[in-house]
DNA sequence: CAATATAAGTCAATAATATTGACCTTTTTA
DNA sequence: TAAAAAGGTCAATATTATTGACTTATATTG
């Protein structure tokens, strides 16, 4: 048996690499807002939904559900946390009274934004550091990554 | 108020992409694994254990629990779960009797290796795509977030 | 118009998971 | 020998998710 056979191999060894990176930065990356809402009561999926509310204002639960890829069931009680608190509204459609339009409201904006603003420090400062070629290169892969 | 001042900058933008990037390509690399999991009524965590055994065999429980940040109770029942189904054994050390030095079984090993190969062919499919340059521009954005 | 479909919201039962805190045994180290 | 460390377990509680059923309001279609 020669070493290109060895259990690990060199590529191996690399590709285990990326797997723990992705594994320690998505983790280093939750944690700020993680931080943020537990002093609240509030969990991972709140801010998921703050976050897309807020990048797509008017979107309706459907949407959401889509884009989360949770159950309807298990997106109602977050989310009626989120509208109890005030967080949230959502507001009758016009266009067609059965959809509801999902918006932040001020507070839901300032929270939002204290929430996500540890991700964009955090981006900030390393494609800072790395430079912008850097930065086009690891979207590509993480686009790639993303579509499957 | 001018363009550099509204809500969301051509910056603002590029960075919102990027946190959006992580969340849809981490749910992409964590689906193959869930699936298989689901099979068998095992979760994420089992495969952390799994991954983080095989790739430093001979662990100890306290180690373990140091790479997976959580609670001795909340790795107790996963860590159980796959001592019953001999897909990991825990023997005593030789140097120091209290320790347990985590190993996979064959057939934990065999797991192990169908869980993260999904993820290898994901990572190797995407490397090969977009180069060499791209990977290591990719792994040190990520290893800088991970350093936090 | 009547039948059907869609969007949203809710309830109940169940299951899975995590958390806190206490407690125990074995083994090592001071 | 006393204290500390590693591992393991239990109970109580809380949270969260899942399935399935059901309701209301509105829109669409035949």
């Amino acid at each position: 048996m020669v070493k290109s056979n060895r259990v690990d191999s060199g590529r191996e060894q690399e590709l285990h690499r990326a797997i723990e990176l992705l594994f320690f930065s998505y983790r280093a990356f939750t944690r700020g807002p993680d931080e943020i809402l537990e002093k609240r009561g509030l969990g991972r999926v709140h801010h998921r939904i703050l976050y897309f509310v807020g990048r797509d204002p008017g979107l309706s639960v459907n949407q959401l559900l889509k884009v989360l890829q949770i159950s309807k069931q298990a997106l109602n009680l977050p989310l009626r946390q989120l509208l109890s608190m005030e967080l949230i509204k959502n507001d009758k459609s016009k266009s067609d009274g059965r959809v509801r339009e999902l918006k932040l409201t001020a507070a839901g904006r300032r929270l939002e934004t204290r929430l996500t603003g540890t991700q964009i420090l955090q981006l900030e400062s390393v494609f800072a550091n790395c430079g912008k070629k850097s930065e086009k290169a690891w979207k590509q892969v993480m686009q790639q990554l993303a579509d499957d």
